[in-house]
DNA sequence: AGTGAGCATATTGTATACAAATGCCTGAGG
DNA sequence: CCTCAGGCATTTGTATACAATATGCTCACT
């Protein structure tokens, strides 16, 4: 895309997942324009798009909305995800090629060095986390697969939570893409499909605890 | 959404499906914002919509082309269905209420009776194919799952082939209804989700067919 | 006090003009 | 004859003005 679109797709979408736009706030495509410099026509692009992602939501009257995420919305989405993962795995290990899994391998070397610090590195656990299910997600080879599963990841709630992450989760993690290594070194795509599916259901509890945690400390806090 | 981006959504997607607009043809804005009667920014919005719903698909530079479907495109796409289909089938059979598993009925009862006459009815069996999907769907009560699925059917491939139908598939699939709908009746969720995978699996080989048949015979004329 | 009609305001939809980028074609040079 | 550089044409991106629509408020009326 180009740059004012892109500007704003990006401004929006931080202000999203930091949660400088609350969830549940309307969002006036002039307010955005002014406070992103650009007219209100790449803010419509962005907006179309991050609605097609979920971020926003619209009324039936089109106006904008950040999109509120109840526990079961997030349920939905990693019992969602967990499928298609699944299917992304299985494929990747009936198709993978030798120097993929190697840049596997790569990425999860640098998740083991991230965790083992003193203290985790988390922003690069995720990072090396993102690039090493891309990878899974490119040699399953399905474009299809990929635009649809491109909508779940990197949703708000998940970004959110997922600097909760305690070493344990963190290290499971890692040694549940160790066995993923090993389905994808044997071609064996249904040990790989149940390894991914139980590896996001994992995240989907650890997500959750994180979540549950986030909400209820600021209602303490009022109470 | 408005008058003229409706509009110019319905035209377009309706010249891709009927093949006026053929696989592999460039868009152009201007043009189609010519032939719709309006001005480009609502065709703008109509491509971006048809562009996330895989219609078209951009190049690097930006350009609008109609998307060209191989048979391994299909594969995947009826893939990812079984899949999604089968978890909504699945989430429905736990959760259907009686004034849906009604109207489910009528939907099918309906199906029968397009495909009992002489001539089959096949646009009233696809609407009433239609709306029974979308009912499990509603059932299923997962708006992510909505959305995701709301990408993959109604593609262009399937409406073009649709019509090669034979009466002996058509029957099959009124009856794959029936089961599921004892499966519902029951809330086997399971059974549900076998069911309809197997549906939807077969649909892909009856489309499959007629797909090929469809490709090969202009060769074969042009040869 | 409650209710509804109608107006004022805020917000989104559409059209148009212009800017920027991309691709294509031509023609000169090797 | 091939290659590549340059400019022209086409196409998309952005800004802005105006139109249509929804919303919420005021005020009259019951």
């Amino acid at each position: 895309m180009s740059r004012a679109s892109d500007h704003a797709y990006a401004a929006i979408r931080g202000m999203i997942l930091s949660g400088t736009l609350a969830p549940g706030a309307q969002l006036s495509e002039e307010a955005l324009a002014e406070h992103c410099g650009v007219s209100r026509t790449p803010v419509r692009d962005a907006l179309r798009r991050l609605e097609s992602e979920l971020f926003i939501r619209r009324s039936e009257s089109q106006r904008s909305f950040v999109a509120e995420w109840s526990l079961d919305d997030l349920e939905d989405a990693f019992e969602l995800r967990a499928i298609l993962e699944g299917m992304a795995a299985r494929r990747a290990a009936e198709r993978i090629l030798p120097p993929q899994l190697e840049q596997l391998k790569t990425h999860n070397r640098r998740i083991f060095e991230a965790i083992s610090a003193n203290e985790p590195d988390v922003t690069r656990f995720l990072e090396h986390n993102r690039l090493f299910h891309a990878i899974i997600l490119d040699a399953a080879g399905s474009s299809r697969l990929a635009s649809v599963l491109g909508l779940l990841i990197e949703q708000p709630v998940v970004w959110r939570t997922a600097q909760n992450y305690g070493r344990d989760n963190l290290q499971r993690s890692h040694h549940e893409h160790e066995e993923l290594l090993a389905a994808f070194a044997r071609g064996d795509g249904s040990w790989a499909a149940a390894i991914m599916t139980g590896h996001i259901r994992r995240a989907f509890h650890a997500y959750a605890d994180a979540y549950q945690s986030q909400r209820t400390e600021p209602q303490l806090s009022a109470a």
